[in-house]
DNA sequence: GGTGAAAGTTTCATCTC
DNA sequence: GAGATGAAACTTTCACC
């Protein structure tokens, strides 16, 4: 990892459909080096995946939540924390899942239809959720900001 | 947007490196109609972007947190909000940054080397904010789920 | 890391339903 | 309208310097 991998995942991390010519031209290598990197990087899990980002609104998905969730530790806490996990995991209405410090245990990203249908799946996922002692649920106004980039030095 | 669409979508959005073949294998066109599809689908914005997920822990950034904020009602209230959505979009450990109905303000998801650089940063961005009445971090344990794909109905 | 040839992929005009 | 085919243009891969 030197200052070439460090512009090479800047600038991939949001257009990883430039060329290796057109990223060669901006961190001033040739396209084979930008390659090999890109192909190192992607091999040793510097990069984990390539995906495209789709736009919720275009697809029929109006809403966004922030659910903050505490477990019930009345309950055998392991195994309530794996079962949490593993139904975040298969979920798909559940975009994001952080396991946290401080009041919460959890905080869960959403992404549902409309309002109905974002009652549905928190009537499901939390509130007859026995392991789930208690949730409170934040709706997106507006995405101030959606990134997916995480920043790189480059020294 | 029909089915085929809605499968292409449902593909690309956890990888969009195969090629045209491949998906066209997998959702029964020829590879120049999902071509087509593409590419329409990024013109019409249903494909926001294509970008690379860098792992935050291979490039030293070892802390994520959640941060719950509220503005500061006693000041000019539209130009504290739009202050803020400024500073968060031009900072690079925002990765995210959220509108939010309920208590807080705004949740935003930051991204540190370590501890003390996350100190120096909620410093920054939020203790030495005068739009920030208070704020509240949750540090991220353990990523449950990090996906970015939203589902899109097949029908 | 750079170069260049081979293999693979996308683009686009054309034909068909 | 949308899908299939195939040739041209472009991109990636890989052996070699």
């Amino acid at each position: 990892m030197d200052e070439f991998d460090a512009k090479i995942l800047n600038i991939v991390q949001h257009d990883n459909r430039l060329t290796a010519a057109q990223i060669a031209g901006r961190v001033g290598l040739s396209p084979s080096a930008v390659q090999r990197r890109l192909n190192r990087l992607r091999k040793e899990g510097v990069i984990e995946a390539d995906v495209a980002i789709v736009s919720p609104d275009t697809v029929g998905r109006h809403i966004t939540a922030v659910v903050g969730v505490v477990i019930d530790k009345d309950r055998p806490l392991q195994k309530a924390l794996s079962e949490f996990r593993e139904l975040m995991l298969e979920s798909p209405e559940v975009s994001r899942c952080y396991d946290v410090t401080g009041e919460e245990d959890f905080i869960v990203i959403v992404s549902a239809k409309d309002l109905k249908d974002y009652e549905a799946i928190s009537r499901e996922l939390f509130m007859e959720n026995p392991n789930v002692r208690r949730y409170k649920s934040s709706l997106v106004i507006r995405m101030v900001k959606s990134g997916t980039a995480i920043p790189v030095d480059e020294k």
